[in-house]
This record gives structure tokens, sequence and C-alpha cells, in this order.
DNA sequence: CGTAGGACTTGGTCTGATGGGA
DNA sequence: TCCCATCAGACCAAGTCCTACG
């Protein structure tokens, strides 16, 4: 990227506030760098022995080993998962190689051992931690702080940082997401001799702990982690880095704004340049501008290709296949109708009718022709030739750019559209909220409905019920009090009718309050606000928006997210555009 | 060019803490 | 004061995108 970007951070140290400006222009991302390394998983405690596995109806002491890895399918038996073919089947394999060869001959069949007694055990474990008193509760905590203290901070350059994870992952079950064909495979054990530690030369470095040695201590200040491990089930690295609060993480974010907002400036370039290439001649740039039109209009993700077999089966947009879309010429009174329905990331399935113009639809129609269901829509296309083609757009433009863009100028447009002046704060972060669900809505961000949804949705109702009964007998009560003031005539009937008047009034008013509250639930019961809150919405334009109504900036963002967002929250003013 | 590895962002779920109402 | 719904934070999986290598 050519921009350089000098971004002047606020940094509170002993409380006191400085202003620091200093940019590396050689692609390094820090000078000095000290920490104490990771913090590993607690050793396994063997059970007790009351604590009994069956095999066949008969108990059976397990060796260590064996018992640790049985204890993470024990803990699991209430998971709908333990029932499922691949989790069982990968779980067994995994469990076997921890089994001595007197347990491997034994056990021969999963189906045959009995771990109810250990899983009473883990409940009966966690119920007494719920019932522990206040003092050991807070003997917890403060151990906790401890080595929060102790371990969650690091120095890179001249400031204190908080780090985002700092204890190493447990051993246990991979479980992974949708239908993961790696579902039950033991997640090992990390030791230290698994660990890379980066930090600088002429830091303390850390010490492991007595008796072990890391697997390598270097000087990489090109990368921003701390720690690294290679992880057993995909093979992939896990990193230990900084807190979102962090100056390297917090400046790296609004880059990513500013990139979204340098594509404000020429999306329209771009857009009229797509919808030239659907007349192209050639197949290839026909099906680029199409998948362009569907990460910009749908805010669709990029969509990689994965390694098949590795991981569940899901897709992003150049990697949709045929059996992925339906298209109907004519659906209802709408022409030209794309009907979507596909698994994505985290298999969050992705369902959508949306009618599009004709040149998408016969292009559409053109791709789709001789064709299998499985094959890929855009045959001609991957992400890395979509982005080597948006790079050279814009500086610095990739397909995630646009989700970011379109959440961003959506969240903004629905704000001046939903604000009002005359509103009560709370109206006004029911506003906001709106504004915020439009956005997740737009980038399909969905959660499972809450446990306690039915429930806390017929409580609600429950009092808007009551709501309703006691404005018809308040309303009778005008009544009444209206025939007697006609019969009377009199200052003392008139007053009556006053007071009934007003508070028949009162409880409309309570009783919209409750009803904007259950639509509003309601209409959040799949939603899930957070992730475009914190990935997605340029937060100057919420903090604009306080700015702006008056609406204190605790009301929208938590002391997480304002320490997140503290950049933003420092640098918009009232007028700022996105 | 295609591929693999690496670094970093984005994502949903679960759990324990919290705080408001009975 | 207790209970329960809600919320923040922890957790860790799963994406994106870039680079180096053959």
């Amino acid at each position: 990227m050519l921009i350089c970007f000098s971004l002047k951070w606020i940094c509170k140290v002993n409380s006191i506030t400085l202003w620091e400006e200093e940019r590396y222009t050689d692609g390094s991302k820090w000078r000095f760098l000290e920490h104490k390394g990771p913090v590993f998983a607690p050793p396994y405690e063997p059970l007790p022995d009351k604590v009994r596995f069956y095999y066949d109806g008969k108990p059976m002491k397990l060796s260590a080993p064996a018992e640790e890895v049985a204890t993470f399918f024990a803990k699991m038996l209430d998971h709908e998962y333990t029932t499922k073919d691949i989790f069982r089947k990968n779980f067994y394999k995994d469990w076997r190689k921890e089994m001595t060869s007197e347990e491997k001959s034994k056990i021969t069949d999963l189906n045959k051992c009995n771990f109810s007694d250990m899983n009473e055990y883990f409940k009966a474990q966690s119920e007494a931690r719920k019932q522990m008193s206040k003092e050991e509760k807070l003997k917890i905590k403060e151990e906790n702080e401890r080595l929060l203290q102790e371990y969650g901070f690091c120095i890179m350059d001249n400031h204190k940082e908080r780090i985002g994870n700092f204890r190493i992952e447990p051993p246990g079950l991979f479980r992974g997401r949708g239908d993961h064909p790696k579902m039950g495979m033991l997640k090992r054990r990390i030791r230290p001799e698994d660990i890379i530690i980066n930090c600088s030369k002429d830091s303390k470095h850390p010490k492991p702990p007595p008796g072990t040695k890391w697997k390598e201590v270097r000087h990489d200040n090109k990368v921003t982690w701390l720690a690294s491990w290679t992880e057993n089930i995909q093979g992939s690295i896990k990193y230990i880095m900084l807190n979102p609060s962090s100056r390297i993480k917090g400046e790296k974010d609004w880059q990513k704004y500013e990139t979204a907002r340098r594509l404000k400036k020429c999306v329209d370039r771009i857009r009229a340049q797509y919808r030239d290439d659907w007349k192209s001649k050639e197949m290839r740039i026909r099906q680029r501008a199409v998948a362009l039109y569907f990460i910009d209009k749908l805010a669709l993700r990029a969509g990689n290709e994965k390694e098949e077999g590795e991981t569940a089966d899901t897709v992003g947009c150049c990697s949709l296949r045929v059996e992925h879309i339906k298209l109907y010429p004519k659906l209802d009174d709408q022409e030209y109708v794309v009907e979507f329905d596909f698994l994505g990331k985290d298999s969050i399935r992705y369902y959508n009718k949306i009618p599009v113009e004709k040149r998408v639809f016969k292009n559409l129609q053109l791709f789709l022709e001789n064709k299998q269901p499985e094959d890929d829509l855009f045959d001609r296309l991957n992400t890395s030739i979509l982005n080597k083609h948006l790079q050279e757009l814009m500086d610095g433009l990739t397909a995630k750019v646009f989700r970011t863009y379109n959440a961003s100028i959506t969240l903004q447009q629905q704000l001046k559209e939903l604000s009002c002046s005359d509103d009560s704060i709370p109206a006004k972060v029911l506003s906001y909220n709106r504004a915020n669900r439009a956005v997740a809505i737009l980038c399909n961000h969905q959660r499972a409905p809450p446990k306690t949804f039915e429930k806390s949705m017929q409580n609600l109702q429950t009092k808007i019920d009551e709501k309703q009964n006691q404005l018809s007998a308040a309303r009778k009560q005008l009544k009444a009090a209206k025939a007697d003031h006609k019969a009377s005539h009199d200052d003392k009937s008139k007053k009556a009718v006053e007071v009934k008047r007003k508070a028949v009034q009162r409880i409309e008013e309570q009783l919209m309050k409750l009803q904007v509250q259950a639509t509003d639930r309601e209409e959040n019961k799949q939603i899930a606000l957070g992730t475009s809150k914190l990935n997605y919405l340029d937060p100057r334009i919420s903090v604009a928006w306080c700015k702006k109504w008056a609406v204190p900036i605790e009301k929208i963002y938590n002391k997480t997210q304002r320490e997140k967002f503290a950049w933003a929250i420092d640098m918009a003013e009232k007028d700022y555009e996105f």
C-alpha cells in the first residue's frame, strides 16, 4: 500500500496523556517487544477413585492419559454431537492412541463404554463451583487478576499493552462448526516445546516453565504476534496477539475504514465498470463482473477455495456452485429473480431471493449451461483473480472492502433516516439499534435464538396483556367519569375526567413502549448485532451520531468497545462523514 | 501461474458476572 | 435479599488475503 498513515495516538501512561507519532515505513511493526510468555493449561488431575468408568457394564480403571481423553468425552455427554457418527468415530480413533496396549485390547467398542458416572461427577463439580462461598469466589477472582497482571500485558515500543489471549488453549475434543469431517478429534495438549516465542533481542526474554524449553525464540519485528504454535487438527498456526485496544490493532482498524472511505470515492466508477463488463466478449470477465456485483450488492464474502474433506462444506461468492442458486424468470410479481441458498462461513445459511438486472440474469443462465449441480458457478474465477482485478481498480481494494464499505454507508444512511430530534434517548438508541440491525441483515449475521427467547417473549406478552387490561379499565373509568360529569356538570367531576384522561394517556404510552420493545426483540431473534458493530461499522459514524444527538457514548458502546474504539472517540466530531 | 504456508480479521457460542425487579 | 434475565468477555473456529516458492 502506498499510503502512509500517521495516526496521532493517545496513550495513557500512568494517567498522563501522551501524544505520540511514530510510524515505520519499512514494514516493521515494532522496535521493542517484551512479554512473559503464555500461561499453560493446568495439568490433568486424575479422577478420584470413586468416580468410575464402566466397560461392558464392569468398572475399569483407566491409565491417566486414556482417562484424561475419556473425561473430554464424558463432559460433553449432554451434547447432541456425542451421538453423531463422525464425532464418535474420530474420538474413538484418537482415544485409542492414548490407551495402553492392555486397554486397547480390552476396549474394542465405544458403544460399550459408559461415561455417565464421570459425567455426573463433572456436573456436580460445576454445581459446587456455583455454590461456592463469596470468599472462595473472591479468592479465585484475585488469582485470575494476579495472572492477568503478570501475563496479560506486554511492552511494545513505549507502551504497556493488553494481550488478547495469553492463555494457551487447553486440550479437548475438536468440535468445529457445521458438518465438520474432523469433529471429535483430540486437540492435544500444548507444551512449552511447541511454542515459538517472538520478542525483541534486547528485551527480557520470557522464561519457560522449570525443566522445559521453548521450541524457539525469535525476534521478528515484521509480525505482531508474541507467541505461536501449530495446532494438530488442521495443522494451522495459532497466535498470541494483542488486544483490540492496542495501538497496533487500532491503527490497523482505522486503516481499514480509510480504505473503505476511499472506495466510497470511486465506487460509482467501479460499478459502471462492472456493469459494462456484463457485456464483455470474454467469459472470464463476465463472470468476474457478475461475482463483483453480488459482492457489492449482497455483501457476500469473497469465497476462497477450501481443501475438500478437511473442513465443512461452505462457500462464498467465488466458490458458489450451480446447486446454490435457482433462477426464476418470473416469481410472483417480480422479474429475473435469483434465489440463493448456501452455507457460508461457520455453516450459517444464506437464503435470499432477489430480483437482478436482466443482463445479470442472462449471464447467470449462460454460466449454468451444461453444468452439473456440483460444478462451480464461476468456473473461470477465483478470489485471487478477482482481487488482482480490484487492486487495479483502486489501491488496496479487495473483496472484503465492499462489505466494510456497504456496512458503514448503510449505517450512516439509516441513522440519517431514522433519527429524530424530538425522540427521547431510549427512542434514539432504538433507532440506532434498528440501523445496526439493517447492517447485520445485510451481512447475514445470525445467531441461534437465545434459549430463553420464547419465555422472555411470553413474559413480555403477559406484561402487554396486563397493560391492555389496565387500559380498558382506565377507559371505562374515563367513560364513567364523563357520564358523571354530563350528569352533574360540576367542577369536581370535570377534574375527575381530566385525571382519568391523563391516566389513559399514560397507560397508552406505556403500552406503546412495551409493544415497541416486543417488536424490537422479535426482530432481533435471529440477528446478531455484535459482529457488525465490532468489525464493519466505522466507529466514527457512531461517535459522531452520539455527539450530534446528545446520546452518551456509553449507550452505544460498552467499556471494552470504548477501549477498542478509543481512536475514533478521540477523533470524530459531530459532523464526521464516512 | 498455482499452491502452501503464514498472518491477521471475522465469527458464533458458551459461561460466569451483574444488576434490576419481586 | 434473592432470583433470573441479560450482558460482557472468553473462547476458539473459520474466514480473507498476501507472499514465497517451485
